[in-house]
RNA sequence: GCCCAGGUAGCUCAGUUGGUAGAGCAAGGGACUGAAAAUCCCUGUGUCGGCGGUUCAAUUCCGUCCCUGGGCA
């Protein structure tokens, strides 16, 4: 079992709250051990929305090849599903060709859907979707949840009330498969194949807002403003998934005159914050990663994996 | 100097026909089955501007002072 396991071929996962320095090292062990990154950032994967999510320079992408950067048109609805295929495609590309995979990034349940699977049918339906999202606006969504709670009990009673995207998701799940949601297998196999390597980058409180701060002025002083002139002018709309990202719709508002610099600003730290709030809450889940401090990380996460070297070699 | 309007949670404000007060935002904690940087759930003790007075009881009524707007001089 144990020579089993050391045959596996490694997949470095680094993940952490926003702006804690996670791009940086990740680069650094990818020189260092011959890698490839793969990036878990639901937002880094939209093409021409380049300052506001932090994607690493084009200097370190001409230095080490980046997936899932610029995976898709600002106007795509992408997914988590979307992700973790391309993303499992990816990693094993990448250690087919003798390098390591590193997967690094903030997005929780992309991350999740990687490693634990999804239910597999995408269970999606736009048209149906539309549809179900009009009547619960015309009925009312305790309406929707009473529905939901009669085609699948077990949803309807984890999700609240006032949660009507998830009341609406499941119901939409129910009724294109004809399977509740709660029913619905969400573990597949695919992670056993590799000996995962989970490292958690876990800055203090204080140093990650200080960061925060910092790194909200440095976008707002290269030119956010003028990215956003220009994806505004090009028609996309304010509504797209893309704009979703946080400080894009604040920045908007900036530049057309509806908000003071200073304001936004001060709007986008907050949001970040909360971001990096939900962020730490999801990954406290993950009970078997390695948790080290941003300046740490580096130095143990080359130790962990030269480690596993001398295993594989030993055994 | 005079006349208005205000001073209530970190911020913006509501309210108490007298029985010591509550929303939104912020903040903190949490959930997460293909929109996830999304979406949602939980958490509200604050000399109700200061000091006096009336009252069994004042944040509420009265007086006075201070502060902030606006107006008149």
């Amino acid at each position: 079992m144990t020579d089993d396991k050391a045959e596996r071929p490694p997949l470095l996962v680094l993940f952490g709250p926003t702006a804690a320095g996670k791009t940086e090292i990740a680069h650094q062990v990818a020189r260092l051990r011959s890698g490839e990154i793969v990036s878990a950032d639901a937002f880094a994967v939209y093409r021409r929305f380049d300052v506001g999510t932090a994607k690493p320079s084009q200097h370190h992408r001409r230095e080490i090849p980046y997936h899932l950067v610029d995976a898709a048109d600002p106007g795509e609805s992408f997914s988590a599903g979307r992700w973790a295929a391309e993303a499992r495609h990816a990693i094993e590309q990448i250690s087919s060709r003798g390098r390591l995979p590193i997967v690094c990034g903030g997005s929780g349940f992309y991350i999740s859907a990687l490693l634990e699977g999804l239910p597999p049918g995408e269970a999606r339906d736009p048209d149906l979707r539309a549809r179900i999202a009009a009547w619960a606006r015309a009925h009312g969504s305790e309406a929707a949840h009473r529905f939901l709670e009669v085609n699948d009990p077990v949803s309807a009673s984890r999700i609240p009330l006032g949660n009507v995207r998830y009341t609406l998701r499941a119901l939409e799940i129910v009724l294109v498969t004809g399977t509740r949601a709660s029913d619905r297998p969400r573990s597949d196999r695919w992670s056993e194949k590799w000996r995962v390597i989970k490292v958690a980058i876990e800055p203090s409180r204080r140093d990650l807002y200080a960061q925060i701060k910092n790194r909200v002025r440095r976008m707002l002083d290269a030119g956010w403003d003028d990215e956003v002139r220009q994806l505004v002018g090009s028609g996309l709309s304010l509504e797209s998934n893309a704009f979703g990202a946080i400080g894009y719709r604040e920045v908007a508002s900036w530049i057309s005159g509806r908000a003071e610099k200073k304001e936004t600003e001060e709007e986008i730290v907050a949001a970040t914050r909360r971001l990096a709030k939900r962020q730490k809450t999801w990954f406290a889940r993950e009970r078997d990663a390695l948790r080290v401090k941003p300046e740490d990380a580096l130095r143990m996460i080359l130790q962990l994996l030269d480690r596993r070297v001398e295993t594989e070699k030993g055994g």
